[in-house]
RNA sequence: GCCGGGGUGGCGAAACUGGUAGACGCGAGGGACUUAAAAUCCCUUGGGGGAAACCCCGUGCGGGUUCGAAACCCGCCCCUGGCACCA
C-alpha cells in the first residue's frame, strides 16, 4: 500500500470553513426550499469565559441531527443566537468593572469565533441577540400583547431586600439569610411587580403535553411543576373576632383529603391571610401582630427552605367543623402558604405529618379517622405519628367503613348538598413574576401617569431603549438604576400628554427566550416581530434540543407565550416544539461541568491540537447523548486515529477490480446502523459502528476498494464535516457532501448469509453452531447435538427445546 | 422528604422487544517496522483454576419470576440532577 499524504486537520478545517463562507454552504434558502426542517438548539448565554465543552457537546449533537436531515434531502434551518441579558452579565460586569454594553459584544465575538471553529452548520444571517434593541423591541411588543389581553397585571409581591446595599436580591444572592455581597441580614419587602397570568393556562399546558413528542423526563417534570391536585374547597363558618363582623367570615380551605374532615381539629391561616385581622381577638392581638411581623421580616429564602420547626399563634377565635359541628380553634402559622390554594387549611393532625407536628408542639387534639384495612380503632388510642396511607374511615359517623377514595367522593357530595363544600381542581403553578429591579434587561414598556395610571408605550414608539448608565450599581438612594436617569425617566404620558414616569423595572430574561424561536426566520425583518408567511412555513420547530435544567421554566414559558399569541390570532399553532430531546451533561471529576464548580474545559486547545472534527467525534463518542459523558483528556486519541484511518483508506482506495462482497455486506449493515442510530441521537453507537467497519476494510492491511469507503465519507459527514468535505472532493465530487444525499442500504446485501446460534444446555452456554438465518429448529437441534461440547452436557433425556431463530437454542435436559 | 437519571472490566462505554455480557474506544502488555525513537501495523487484555482440552465465578446488595435476567417483580444500599412545609 502506498504511503498516503497525511491528514492535516488544521489545513482541512480552515479550507472548508472558508469555502462554506464563500459558497454560502450553510445558508438556508428559507423562502424556497422544500420539506423544511427547523433544527433548534437552546441559545447560549455568551459568558466571558467563552464557549465551554458542555456547550459544544450540546451544539454538536444538534448540528449532527440537522446535517443528517439535510443529507436526507430536507431544507434544514439551523439558527443560533445569544441570550445576553440578565443578572449573570450584570454581576460579571460589576465584578470586572466593565460596562455590559462593552462586555457583551466582545463575548459574542469570541463565541462566534469558537462556534465557527467547531464547524456548526449555522446560518449566521439569522443570528439574534436579545440585547439588541432591534430584538428587544419585539420582546417589549410581546409584553404588550399580553398586557392588551389582560394577561399582564401588577400586584404586590415580596422580594429579598438588602437594607445595607438598598437593593433587591435574587434568591441565589441570599446565603443563609444574608446578602452575599455585604453580609447584612436580608429582609422581605413588598413591591408592586408585573406578573403574567400563566396559571390561567395551567389546564391547557397540562393537557397539551399528551400530544408532544418530548423526552418523558421533561414531560414528567412539567406535569409535576404544573402540579394539578383534585380535592375540595370546604367552608368553615367562624364566630368572628371581637369586632362587629361584616361580610362573610367563613374560612375557605382547600384540601385533597375531604375524607378526613371528621378529624379536622383546628384551622390554620397563612400569616398574610386577609381574615387574620378580623378573626384575631383583643387578647391575642399583640401575639398575632408580632408573629406576622416576624414572618414578614424574614427573607424569602429562609422562609422557603428554613427550619421545619412549627411555629404559630392562636387567633382567639373559633370555627365550626361543618362535618362534626364541633367548635375548633383558628390559628396562624407560617407553614401555611398564602399563595397556594386558599391560604388556609383544615388541620387533620391524625393524617398529615405537618399538622401532626404542629398539634404536638401546641397540644392540639389529634383524632384518627382513617385506619388500615381490618384494624379496629378505639376512640382513646393515641397515634404516635400521622397515618397517611389508605384504609377505611373510622370515627366518621355514617361514613365509617368507606375507603379513602369513596370517602372523598361521598363526604364532598354530602357537604356540597349543605352548601359547605365544592369539588375543586387546584394547580401548583404560580403566575410568572417578570419584574426585575435591575439594569441589564429590556425596560418594561409602561409609563405611569398621575391622571391615566399605567399606560402602555404605543407599539410605534418601541423600542424603549435601555439608556446607557455608566454607573449602574445600586446606590444608597434606594431607587432602581433606571430611575436615576432623569431624561429617560421623565416622559410625557402617551395618552394625555401630562407628566409621566417610566417603569423602571426590566423584564425577566426568560421573557427574551420565551419567543426567540419565532424570531429566527424573521430576524432580518425590522417591521414585524415575526412574518406571518415565514412563520407558517417554518414553525412549529421540528426538533428542539437543550438541557433538562430548562425542563420547567423556559419550556413552560415558551409554551405559554406561544399559546397566548395563538389565541391572539397571531400564530396558527399553540405548541411551539413538536419534538424536544434533553441532552445530557458533560461530567468532569464526578460533577456536572459548570462555571460555579470551576471545572469547565475550554475547547479551543483541543480543537487546535486534534482538530474540530476529531473533537466533535470524541464528544459524541463519550457516551449516550441524552445522558452525557465523562470528560477525560486521554480518550480523544481514538476518534482522531479513526479519522486518520478514514483519510488514508480513502486516499489509498482503488477503483480497479471489484469490491469485496463480504465487505460490501458489512458496509450495508453499517449504513443501516448509522441511519437508524442518528435519529435516536444514539451517536456513540453510530460512531462505534463506523469504527468497527473501518477495522473490517483495513484488516490485514488490504487496500480498500473505492466503493467500500466512499459511503463512509458520507456517513461520517454529520460528525466530522470538514474532513468529509475534503475527502468527498478528492473522490471527484464538485458539490458539497451535504448536498449529495445520504447512502441507502440494500436489505438484501445487509442480510447475513449465516448466523452463529448460541447453544445452551439448561441455560448454560455450551457451544455455538453456524447455520442459515432461517434454519428449522430440528436442523439446529441436530447440529447442536453434533457439537462435542454440547453432547457432553446433554446426556440426559431432552425435556424441552427453546429455539430463538438466529439467536439461540436452549436444550433442557434431565428431570 | 418528593420526583427524575444512573450503578456493567483498570477507564469511557455496548447489549434490539428477556436470548452468546463486555461491541467500539482509551489505557496496559507483547510483537513487527526502525540504527533508535515517534508514528503506524499485528496480537493479547473481566476474575479464578488448568500444561491443554476445558471448567467455575461474574452486570451495586438480598430474594423472586422464567428454559433463560444487566434488562421484569419485591425489599435495600450508593452516586447524581431537580424540587422543596404545595395542604
Amino acid at each position: 500500500m502506498p504511503v498516503p499524504e497525511g491528514y492535516d486537520s488544521a489545513v482541512v478545517e480552515a479550507k472548508w470553513q472558508d469555502r462554506w463562507r464563500s459558497r454560502g454552504t450553510n445558508a438556508t434558502d428559507i423562502g424556497a426550499g422544500a420539506d423544511k426542517f427547523y433544527a433548534l438548539m437552546m441559545f447560549p448565554y455568551p459568558s466571558a469565559e467563552g464557549l465551554h465543552v458542555g456547550n459544544l457537546f450540546a451544539f454538536t449533537g444538534n448540528d449532527i441531527y440537522g446535517r443528517y436531515h439535510r443529507m436526507r434531502g430536507r431544507t434544514v434551518f439551523e439558527p443560533l443566537g445569544y441570550d445576553a441579558f440578565g443578572i449573570h452579565s450584570e454581576n460579571y460586569a460589576l465584578k470586572v468593572g466593565v460596562h455590559p454594553s462593552v462586555l457583551i459584544p466582545r463575548n459574542i465575538a469570541n463565541f462566534r469565533r469558537q462556534l465557527e471553529q467547531a464547524g456548526l452548520m449555522v446560518d449566521w444571517r439569522y443570528a439574534v441577540e436579545t440585547t439588541d434593541p432591534e430584538y428587544y423591541r419585539w420582546t417589549q411588543w410581546v409584553f404588550l400583547q399580553l398586557y392588551d389581553r389582560g394577561l399582564a397585571y401588577r400586584k404586590q409581591a415580596a422580594v429579598n431586600w438588602c437594607p445595607f446595599d438598598k437593593t433587591v436580591l435574587a434568591n441565589e444572592q441570599v446565603i443563609n439569610g444574608e446578602c452575599e455581597r455585604c453580609g447584612s441580614k436580608v429582609e422581605q419587602r413588598f413591591l408592586e411587580q408585573w406578573f403574567f397570568a400563566i396559571s390561567r393556562f395551567a389546564p391547557r399546558l397540562l393537557a397539551n403535553l399528551e400530544g408532544l413528542d418530548w423526552s418523558d423526563t421533561t414531560k414528567t417534570a412539567q406535569r409535576n411543576w404544573i402540579g394539578k391536585s383534585e380535592g375540595a374547597e370546604i367552608r368553615f363558618p367562624t364566630e368572628g373576632g371581637d369586632a362587629v363582623a361584616t361580610g362573610d367570615l367563613a374560612v375557605r380551605v382547600f384540601t385533597t383529603r375531604p375524607d378526613t374532615v371528621f378529624g379536622a381539629t383546628y384551622l390554620v391561616l397563612a400569616p398574610e391571610h386577609p381574615l387574620v385581622a378580623t378573626l384575631t381577638t383583643a387578647d391575642q392581638r399583640a401575639a398575632v401582630d408580632s408573629y406576622r411581623q416576624l414572618t414578614a421580616d424574614q427573607d424569602l429564602v429562609s422562609r422557603r427552605i428554613g427550619t421545619r420547626e412549627k411555629t404559630g399563634v392562636f387567633t382567639g377565635s373559633f370555627a365550626t367543623n361543618p362535618a362534626t359541628g364541633g367548635r375548633i380553634p383558628v390559628w396562624v402559622a407560617d407553614y401555611v402558604l398564602m399563595d397556594y390554594g386558599t391560604g388556609a387549611i383544615m388541620a387533620v393532625p391524625g393524617h398529615d405529618e405537618r399538622d401532626f407536628a404542629f398539634a404536638t408542639v401546641f397540644g392540639l387534639p389529634i383524632v384518627q379517622v382513617v385506619a388500615p384495612e381490618g384494624v379496629a380503632v378505639s376512640a382513646g388510642a393515641p397515634l404516635v405519628a400521622a397515618y397517611t396511607d389508605g384504609g377505611r374511615l373510622v370515627q366518621s359517623e355514617r361514613f365509617d367503613g368507606l375507603t379513602v377514595d369513596e370517602g372523598k367522593r361521598r363526604i364532598t357530595a354530602w357537604l356540597a348538598d349543605r352548601g359547605a363544600a365544592s369539588p375543586v381542581e387546584n394547580y401548583r403553578l404560580h403566575d410568572w413574576c417578570i419584574s426585575r429591579q435591575r439594569y441589564w434587561g429590556p425596560p418594561i414598556p409602561i409609563i405611569y401617569c398621575d391622571t391615566c395610571g399605567p399606560v402602555p408605550v404605543p407599539a410605534d414608539q418601541l423600542p424603549v431603549v435601555l439608556p446607557f448608565i455608566a454607573d449602574f450599581k445600586p446606590d444608597d438612594s434606594g431607587v432602581s438604576p433606571l430611575a436615576r436617569h432623569e431624561e429617560w425617566y421623565r416622559v410625557p404620558c402617551p395618552r394625555c400628554g401630562g407628566a409621566g414616569r417610566r417603569e423602571t423595572d426590566v423584564s425577566d430574561t426568560f421573557l427574551d427566550s420565551a419567543w426567540y424561536f419565532l424570531r429566527y426566520p424573521s430576524a432580518t425583518r425590522t417591521d414585524v416581530a415575526f412574518d406571518p408567511a415565514m412563520t407558517r412555513r417554518w414553525l412549529p420547530v421540528d426538533s428542539y434540543i437543550g438541557g433538562n435544567e430548562h425542563a420547567v421554566l423556559h419550556l413552560l414559558y415558551a409554551r405559554f407565550v406561544t399559546m397566548v399569541l395563538h389565541d391572539a390570532g397571531l400564530l396558527d399553532f399553540e405548541e411551539p416544539f413538536t419534538r424536544f430531546r434533553a441532552h445530557g451533561h458533560i461530567v468532569r471529576d464526578g460533577a456536572k461541568m459548570s462555571k460555579s464548580r470551576g471545572n469547565i474545559v475550554n475547547p479551543d486547545r483541543y480543537m487546535t491540537e486534534w482538530g474540530a472534527d476529531a473533537f466533535r467525534t470524541y464528544l459524541m463518542f463519550l457516551g449516550p447523548y441524552e445522558q452525557g459523558g465523562d470528560f477525560h483528556d486521554g480518550g480523544i486519541a481514538g476518534p482522531r486515529r479513526f479519522l486518520d484511518r478514514l483519510w488514508s483508506a480513502t486516499i489509498a482506495s482503488t477503483t480497479t477490480g471489484t469490491a469485496d462482497a463480504r465487505v460490501m455486506s458489512e458496509l450495508h449493515r453499517t449504513i443501516r446502523k448509522v441511519t437508524e442510530d442518528i435519529p435516536r441521537l444514539s451517536y456513540n453507537t453510530a460512531i462505534a459502528a463506523l469504527m468497527a467497519y473501518m477495522n473490517v476494510i483495513r484488516s490485514g492491511e488490504r487496500t480498500p476498494h473505492r466503493a467500500e469507503v466512499a459511503p463512509v465519507v458520507q456517513l461520517v459527514a454529520p460528525f466530522a464535516p470538514h474532513i468529509a468535505e475534503e475527502l468527498w472532493e478528492r473522490l471527484g465530487h464538485t458539490t458539497s457532501v451535504f448536498d449529495d444525499g445520504w447512502p441507502s442500504f440494500d436489505p438484501a446485501l445487509a442480510a447475513e448469509h449465516t448466523v452463529t446460534v448460541a447453544v445452551q444446555v439448561n441455560g448454560k452456554l455450551r457451544g455455538t453452531v453456524i447455520v442459515a438465518p432461517d434454519a428449522a429448529q430440528d436442523d439446529v437441534y441436530a447440529a447442536a447435538l453434533a457439537e462435542p461440547g454440547v453432547a457432553k452436557h446433554a446426556t440426559a433425556t431432552t425435556r424441552k427445546v427453546v429455539y430463538v431463530p438466529g439467536r439461540l437454542i436452549n436444550i433442557v435436559v434431565g428431570g
